[in-house]
DNA sequence: TGCCTGTTCGA
DNA sequence: CGAACAGGC
């Protein structure tokens, strides 16, 4: 029994440093045996997406050859294949990371029940959040449900993020028996058939891994951070940190993320930037917390006023054109463009396009969710989920329905040279700044570009209608 | 992290 | 006649 392994549970915190579980598990001083479990079956509804498994794959990867190639990868539920594998090799301690998600917390309660009564020790560490959504209270002991306070009142006083672990300086395996071959792993996780490979588009936009995370981060450190809070808006520009889905995959931790900013922000005596980009980090809190304490928060609407609202029948012709980035608005067609082709979405532009889908095509927030949870690198059920209902106006802290985003004024305001349109719609490149916003007002209007599949002002009433109809009912 | 419209005020 | 601002959606 005494060289028994330690079974390490990867989950979503694919890295080898700032790793609280894996950490415990090297202090051991057993064998350990990492274990990876791809668990669709219990996923049901939140099945990865195409472009997650897609990173998954790669990230999959990195952290193999981190560990050495002995990243023992099974596929099955989890609630059957952990505890066999702990009877199998009568392994005493078992170790996992905390994860949030409604359909998570429910297994490996489960999980964690079983193995106790069956003998084994489990212990859970905290390492995708940086507050404990249980731990932050309003005084009347209910969660919050506005941002500000929760963060600074909640959050902020409660506790500072600890620092991160390093990674273990050695680490020794336990020979366990095989698990899925790389291409039975491709085999389950990449599109059937083959082709096309609508993936393979990502690949030369991203370096997977933690040492792509830990790259960005870098990057971002040096290039972005100074001058984060505003120059953030602009799409064109490189402010933004492209940490979400190394984030969403735990190839870094907040906690890694948070503390490296904190450092290089006070170098820079750029404190404004490093509060904002801190607060960012917490409206990725926030959107868990709201997760934990309403686990119906994907499907139903925060504000149940909403239960009734008249959404459109959804045309399929027009949530296509949304999707695929051939809305007549270069704003919007860019955003989607850009989503199709690299899975990722800058920010500003997130808003813009979800703005436009529910409000001027008076879609269901459901299907802007369903999209980008299939075609975002960083799909995350709590971000996705308050994100859109956030947009949609229904969310906790929204903003007001009224408040409809000007595809064109939005356009002119944070891309008022065109350059993020010019790239990703070449269509309208040829046009000039001032009507690269609106090419149907230009002389020369571009042939292969559509018309605005709605009128911004009939859209926006039409919207602003639909409201209406709410607050009578109220 | 909204947009639109109407009003006022100074050029 | 444009900027600045207030109020409503």
């Amino acid at each position: 029994m005494t060289n028994s392994p330690v079974l390490v549970w990867f989950r979503k915190d694919l890295r080898i440093s700032d790793n609280p579980a894996l950490h415990a598990a090297a202090q051991m001083k057993k064998p350990i045996l990492p274990v990876y479990v791809l668990d669709d079956e219990n996923a049901k509804d939140w099945r990865l997406g195409s472009a997650s498994r897609w990173w998954l794959l790669r990230a999959l990867h990195a952290l193999n050859k981190k560990l050495d190639g002995n990243l023992l990868i099974l596929s099955g539920k989890a609630d059957d294949v952990i505890p066999q594998l702990v009877a199998t090799h009568n392994i005493t301690h078992v170790y996992w990371n905390r994860c949030y998600e409604p359909w998570r917390t429910a297994r490996d309660t489960k999980i964690k029940s079983a193995l106790t009564q069956s003998g084994a020790t489990v212990q859970t560490f905290q390492a995708s959040l940086l507050w404990e959504p249980w731990e932050i209270l309003k005084s009347d002991q209910t969660p919050y449900r506005v941002f500000t306070p929760f963060y600074r009142k909640g959050c902020l006083p409660h506790s500072e993020p600890r620092a991160p672990l390093p990674a273990p300086p050695s680490l020794e395996f336990f020979q366990a028996t095989q698990g899925l071959s790389t291409s039975q792993l491709e085999k389950k996780l990449l599109p059937q058939p083959l082709q096309p490979r609508w993936d393979i588009k990502m690949e030369p936009y991203w370096e997977s891994g933690e040492d792509g995370a830990a790259k960005q981060l870098e990057k971002f450190l040096l290039h972005g951070l100074k001058n984060y809070k505003d120059g953030r808006n602009f799409p064109n520009e490189e402010y933004v940190s492209r940490l979400s889905p190394y984030l969403q995959m735990g190839e870094i931790s907040p906690h890694q993320v948070w503390h490296a900013a904190k450092h290089a922000g006070l170098e820079l005596k750029s404190e404004r930037d490093l509060d904002h980009f801190h607060s960012e980090l917490g409206w990725r809190e926030f959107s868990y917390y709201l997760l934990y304490h309403f686990p119906t928060l994907p499907t139903e609407p925060f504000n149940a006023r909403f239960n009734d609202f008249p959404w459109a029948d959804p045309d399929p012709k027009i949530l296509k054109a949304w999707q695929m980035g051939q809305t007549g608005y270069p704003i919007v067609d860019a955003g989607m463009r850009e989503l199709y082709e690299t899975g990722y979405m800058h920010n500003r532009v997130r808003m813009i396009v979800g703005s436009f889908l529910v409000k001027h095509l008076l879609i269901h927030w459901h299907h802007g969710e369903n999209w980008f949870w299939d075609k975002l690198v960083d799909a995350d059920l709590a971000s996705n989920s308050a994100s859109w209902q956030w947009v949609a106006g229904c969310g906790a802290d929204a903003a007001p329905y009224f408040r409809i985003f000007n595809p064109i004024l939005q356009g002119e305001k944070f891309d008022p040279n065109g350059d993020y349109v010019r790239r990703w719609v070449p269509e309208v490149a040829h046009l000039s700044n001032n009507v690269i916003h609106k090419p149907w007002e230009s002389s020369n209007p571009p042939a292969a570009y559509p018309a605005p599949i709605v009128d911004h002002d009939k859209g926006r009433a039409r919207a602003l209608n639909a409201f209406q109809q709410l607050k009578d009912a109220a």
